[in-house]
DNA sequence: AGAAGTCATGCAAACGTTTGCACTACCGTC
DNA sequence: GACGGTAGTGCAAACGTTTGCATGACTTCT
């Protein structure tokens, strides 16, 4: 029933196997009568095309591989969630691996897809340089498309989010509620792309910045690291008046450490975070945060993959690389965990 | 430099394809000074075989297709985080489609799964019956394992979680802390599998049944749904002291509600989600919830999955079904969001 | 009526791999 | 010195598609 051949359907209908094919491409060579008998006999069949065939003879997979840090972060679940739903509509297939936020499991993701012939690869990754994405694009014939922080200017098609705009957002709401003091916990990465632009930030506002405040070490694990890090903080005595968290996940862990130290939030200290993950909504208090498009990152890398593919196929010939870099701007959402500060 | 063929690894190391191939795959009949030789230059070329052709020749594709409702709720996705690593591990891709709940939909995924010649499928999805899998199971060559609830009994490979056994030992719970009302806050879907085990254990004890305290539209927006839900339930005036949320998403609307309406959690009412989602432990209350073990699930559905599909490698004759049914229990994590009752 | 054109279809090669079979050398044996 | 064995390798077919080219049957024009 299902996995019949284009043999099978052409002794049926009595023709042979080109008519077949060509009558399933709605091929304007072959008569309309002749199209309906076989695509009647398909459909019986249940006739699916074998794509590694297929993908022999040079028309593509419909296969995309996605490749993302990690998947269990509410960031990158609505990525592939988004991903793989545009790609459906589209008659794609998805594909996915992740590289644990490692370079070399990222090279070989790339070798596997491109062994498994796919269509276009979209990389995902808050640190494009984890690959040296320069030259892999070279190398690679494969369409690729980047998704991530518009940190790098390496100058690939790449699809960003301007982390930076979202975090002088949370400094000037901050500072226009009256704030003085910041903390600033997570991100223990090889190239932080968040703690720059809040330095960046407090510097343009003449903002005394405060080392201790930085709290980077194990937020690698979210919640679980933002307990730690706020404990160590309250610990150490001097706190600041409003902390931001790289991740909500890390606030709401943050949270939960001053609420143990009885310490209200927004009253004694303001927290934002990052991502406007599903819960903020509902914690208590609801959480300020900043709000990526993931949604519409997600459409953008798509179309432009999609787009790229399907040029590559129509002029064969020169393959250039108009490096197209879209960056997309977050928001600042404003909820309860923010307020002037006490005194 | 990516995809190079064994022809041109041929011609540079001076033998026939044939020699390649065998060499690659380690095939005794080769020299070992030749393997040697053609691995050296495999490797420099970054050779890496291509998958369509070799599914074409019946050797699998190294692809493993998996079915899920959606990925956005956590159950699912630290099940597709898992299988995904599982997978890489033992050198399969995996490739994923979701059903978003529609029967039609997941068949249709079947079909692409099958037409891209992946080597094995695992349909995950609490309600087996989306697809009607006795018909599935019949039709299909593919290796494939189910993995949900225990509910169904059609008799498939499958690994489930036992989730009335979670939901008895909720009930227990929430007696012995002396509770005797109890609500019950999610599930709208075309086949519950927790709603009845909830009032089997009710009945079990002896304990009234209210109608009204069941609360199950719009839940599948979890947060939302719960705060709204929370909501009619306290507009209604009679109270339970006790409700269980069928996922922990649910619960943390829910105890926004109560929260908003100057109810404190436990003291004025008990909560239980069920998942434990890594943030239940880091709320406020930390939220007690029942455990199903997800990653044992899906390291079972995987194995199963590889063994029936490296049996049937072997043994190309027979494809008898030993139809297992593993069936995992979850526990119940006590934390902070339940407590006796009042008065 | 024969040439030229159109339309529908078939033939066969190609894509990259695997594998049964055949072949060549070389070895040791009697 | 002919025979069988074995180790190493090549040939060619097969997997299911797509597609350029060839073919054959009509139609239409002159």
């Amino acid at each position: 029933m299902f996995m019949s051949t284009i043999e099978e359907i052409a002794k049926i209908a009595g023709v042979s196997a080109s008519t077949v094919s060509r009558a399933l491409a709605r091929n304007k060579k072959i008569s309309e009568h002749t199209i309906q008998r076989i695509e009647k006999i398909a459909n019986e069949l249940h006739y699916t095309p074998n794509l590694s065939a297929r993908a022999l003879t040079g028309k593509g997979t419909k296969l995309i591989g996605l490749i993302v840090p990690e998947i269990t972060s509410n960031h990158y679940v609505q990525i592939v969630n988004r991903v793989e739903s545009e790609l459906y509509a589209k008659g794609y297939a998805l594909i996915i691996g992740t590289t644990d936020f490692n370079a070399d499991k990222g090279l070989r993701n790339l070798e596997v897809f491109i062994g498994r012939a796919v269509d276009g690869i979209i990389f995902a990754g808050d640190n494009l340089d984890e690959v040296n994405a320069a030259a892999v694009r070279d190398i690679i014939k494969t369409p690729i498309v980047f998704l991530g922080s518009a940190g790098d200017n390496t100058g690939h098609e790449c699809v960003a989010v301007d982390d930076a705009h979202g975090i002088s957002l949370l400094i000037r709401h901050l500072i226009e509620l009256g704030h003085k003091s910041f903390g600033f916990i997570g991100e223990k990465l090889s190239k932080p792309v968040r703690l720059p632009p809040f330095q960046k930030a407090l510097a343009e506002w003449g903002l005394e910045y405060n080392e201790n405040f930085i709290k980077t070490d194990g937020t690698e694990r979210f919640e679980e690291g933002g307990y730690l890090r706020m404990k160590e903080l309250l610990a150490e005595g001097e706190m600041p008046t409003a902390v931001f968290a790289t991740y909500d996940n890390i606030a709401i862990g943050a949270m939960k450490a001053l609420h143990e130290a009885g310490l209200k939030v927004p009253e004694d200290v303001s927290i934002i975070g990052f991502d406007n993950i599903k819960e903020s909504e509902y914690l208590i208090p609801a959480l300020t945060t900043v709000f990526p498009p993931i949604t519409e990152m997600a459409d953008r890398a798509v179309d432009m993959l999609i787009e790229k593919i399907e040029k590559k196929d129509t002029d064969k010939t020169a393959r250039k690389y108009t490096a197209a870099k879209t960056i997309l701007y977050p928001e600042l959402v404003i909820r309860q965990s923010t307020s002037v500060p006490r005194q």
